[in-house]
Formats: C-alpha cells, structure tokens, sequence
DNA sequence: CCCTGATCATGA
DNA sequence: TCATGATCAGGG
C-alpha cells in the first residue's frame, strides 16, 4: 500500500481508499509514509487528522472549504473510545464574529461543510498510544432533515447574539447540538467583534463544535 | 492574525 | 467523571 498521488476522482474512489485503511493502525499508515509518530497528542494534537488526510489524497492546507471540494466532502477524523462513543467534540469551522448580520444558514459555512461528511473513526482511549490506535469503517454521512433543523436552529441562535453583541455571554452551554467555544493557540489572541449598542470589542476567537452526543447518533444510525 | 488539523487540563 | 475553556502545530 502507498501514498495516493493526488485527490480521488469521484466518492467511490474516496471510499474505496478509506476501507482499505480500515483495520490498519496509525502506527502502520505512519510507518508506511515514513513518519515519525508521537508518543502522545500532548503536542500534536492535529496529527492524526493530517495523516489521514495524504492517505486519502486531500489537499493539505488552511483552506476555510471542504477537504475535497470537487466531490463535496468534507473529512473528519471521530476519536472513539472502548465503549464506541466519541470522546471528543468535532470541530466544524471558524466563527465569524463581525459583518455576518445577512449571512443566512444556507450559505453559512457551518452548512456548507455538514452536508457530507467523511467520517473516519479512530479507535483509542486516550491512555492508548496514538500508534496502538486503529482505523474504523468509513461513514459518508448526508445530515437529516431533522439533524439539518437541529443545525440550523442552534447555528441562528448563537449567530443572532454575535450580531447583538453578546458574544461575550454566549458559552459552551448553549446549543442542543452545535456549540461555540474559543479556539486560538492561547489566551492572548484576540480578534474584533460586535460589542455592546454595535461597538467593536476585542475577543478570544471562537470556532464551532458539534457535541459528542450528536456525532454519536451519526454512528448509531451508520451501523444500526 | 486567520484558519486548518484537533486534544488537553482543570474546575464543577 | 466529564464538558468547558484553553491550548498545540503549521500553512497562508
């Protein structure tokens, strides 16, 4: 088995290649592509999701769209624990925090990276290596109407108080299914954003999750 | 700084 | 014990 030479050619190919790394450890596709791996994601902790992407022939980069943009796809790495359920949040996307009054669900970029999702489990508590831990089967998931709804109305109400300059009352408790949370390398990073009577703030950057108990439904109903 | 890939560490 | 808030690495 090698490295893929560039991005797949249709979703058939992009799951063809996801099973066949199913079964296999980080540990195996690591030392395939002849990379170091570490001990622990003290440090790296975006590392596993980086090496599934060559393997499967995404683009690396920054880029704020889908994994592959030809096919529609967004790929997601879903830490799985001994029992089967997530053990961590799903990151989903940046949060705009200034000029996004208009921006409607449909053309936000929370919808556009849920509509098909390339879900790849990785099996492992945290006390287990990242070497030791392995590849699930694939999930090519499409939202619901009803999870799309759930989406929708956690997304309009967390992006109605950023336009009334509430950021700064919205926490992690907010949302059934999405949630907002700062996401920046540390504390001291701040970006703008809508205060008080439509002043302008400095704030910690947030980005959005979703939350463990809806990436569990996804597998339940991907394997029920 | 913006945004991607995420997991860590601590308080409740 | 577990979710929230904080943090780590790297390209642009």
């Amino acid at each position: 088995m090698q490295l893929p030479n560039g991005p797949p050619d249709s979703i058939e190919e992009l799951l063809l290649r996801a099973e066949q790394l199913a079964g296999l450890t980080l540990g195996d596709l690591a030392s395939l592509a002849n990379i170091v791996i570490p001990q622990n994601f003290k440090r790296e902790k975006g590392w596993s999701g980086q090496l599934i992407e060559m393997w499967l022939g995404a683009t690396a980069g920054s880029k704020p769209q889908q994994d592959f943009p030809e096919l529609g796809v967004e790929l997601k790495t879903l830490p799985i624990n001994h029992f089967g359920a997530p053990s961590e949040t799903t990151y989903v996307c940046y949060a705009p925090l200034m000029g996004q009054e208009q921006t409607r669900w449909l053309n936000s970029n929370v919808y556009n990276k849920l509509q098909q999702v390339l879900w790849i489990p990785v099996i492992g508590d945290r006390a287990v290596p990242p070497a030791d831990r392995s590849i699930g089967m694939p999930i090519l998931w499409r939202p619901t109407e009803t999870e799309n709804n759930q989406l929708r109305t956690d997304w309009e109400e967390l992006m109605e108080r950023i336009s009334l300059g509430e950021i700064e009352s919205i926490t992690a408790r907010h949302g059934e299914v999405l949630q907002l949370r700062p996401k920046a390398a540390d504390g001291s990073v701040l970006t703008d954003a809508i205060g008080q009577n439509g002043s302008i703030v400095k704030t910690r950057p947030r980005g959005f999750y979703l939350r463990k108990s809806f990436t569990q439904q996804i597998l339940n109903n991907a394997f029920a």
